[in-house]
DNA sequence: AGTTTCAGTGAACAACTGTTCTTACAGTTG
DNA sequence: CAACTGTAAGAACAGTTGTTCACTGAAACT
């Protein structure tokens, strides 16, 4: 019975995740800024000064947590659109997608959440450069759509903006209801998509209203 | 030169209310989660156990805090469109209020950004019931005027609560431009602006849109 | 086969934490 | 004026914190 080899750096990988993962853990119910280092280190089973060999200190775990989180689940987002061209429809596919993708990580979009206000400076600043990529990406994919000829650039990011930050809301306000209430979850979807329907509405009438421009 | 007299409950009154800003300040940089007791009083010039006089924890006193800003500013927001018939009106109305309410509490915004999304399940509750209501109060109000004859309470109640989200994340965003940055402020407020708008177009095309109701 | 590299250990450190006492002393009450 | 009340002080408690250091042992390299 030969016992998989293992190389070393392929081990250092595995405990860095080990911290990651134990900190996605312990902030189930508490902000990045009240973790403690041996906490961390004492829930991923490894003795507190080895915590130095991965990073210099918890805020720069906290930025890699950010971008492993974020960095996972924008792409998938945005393949889920490759190929609609009916902007109601990119819309409504991609709160589907979020949905579902915030079903599997729940761990990875509370962070999220939490720290986009939180109190630590540098992940705030991963997190809304990383949001702001997605609204500017989004941006980019509708502008060659048919649906928004004669739109400008600015109009364009002030929309995917306003979606980017609603999908955001949805997601905290869906984490804060409690697991045994399913309805209620859904009673927040429907109330969810009637505010998308509002913007898309809004959306259409944009360049004919008198004050549109 | 008779001193001032104090009173017993006077006095009591005003170290609480020491409390209270001395972990305002403190909140600047970090979450109700992670102040110290030790770290409150010290910034309060009280000493540690002074402090279960006036709260049984720290949970205590965040939850008093949130109540006192939100206590203090959901009114004022409220009678700011007072008399006003025009919907659109009472939108941009509180929008002006609301900036000019956050120039001069800029501190108080900050906790209530922080800790709606934050670690403390208890504060959070308390925030959101506040906002529920501020949002219930607007559809009372606007269900009295005539551009919403014909709808019913729950699409009004979906668009305050988008209204409302909107402004929260306004101040939560123009809280993180650096203060020596007064152009990106103003492109901020100039972006939420135009998504209010949308918003305010979108309520306007709501019931004779195909897909409305 | 011998040497180097380095992730993880275990012990030690001073500093700080929340909480519990007893004590002091000024405003309040009869 | 004397007794009472209760805020705040001061000291002490056992735990926990972040960081450092010399170390071990196995993988990696020559």
């Amino acid at each position: 019975m030969a016992h998989t080899v293992i190389t070393r750096q392929e081990q250092k990988q595995r405990t860095r995740q080990a911290l990651l993962d134990a900190a996605l853990r312990l902030m189930e119910h508490k902000n990045l800024g009240s973790l403690g280092l041996r906490e961390v280190t004492r829930e991923a089973g490894i003795v507190p000064a080895a915590f130095y060999r991965h990073f210099r200190d918890l805020d720069d775990l906290g930025i890699a947590l950010v971008e492993e989180s974020l960095g996972s689940m924008l792409p998938v987002i945005r393949d889920a659109r490759r190929g609609l061209t009916d902007s109601d429809e990119i819309v409504h596919r991609s709160l589907e997608v979020l949905l579902a993708y915030l079903d599997m990580h729940r761990d990875h979009f509370r962070v999220i959440a939490r720290e986009k206000f939180g109190g630590v400076t540098r992940v705030r600043q991963v997190i809304n450069a990383q949001l702001q990529q997605a609204a500017d990406e989004l941006a980019d994919d509708l502008s060659l759509l048919p649906d928004f000829t004669g739109w400008d650039r600015a109009d364009l990011q002030m929309l995917t903006g306003l979606l980017v930050n609603q999908m955001l809301l949805l997601t905290a306000t869906l984490l804060d209801v409690p697991a045994d209430q399913p309805g209620e979850a859904q009673r927040v979807v429907d109330t969810a998509r009637r505010q998308l329907q509002l913007i898309i509405i809004g959306r259409r009438h944009w360049l004919d209203s008198p004050t549109g421009h």
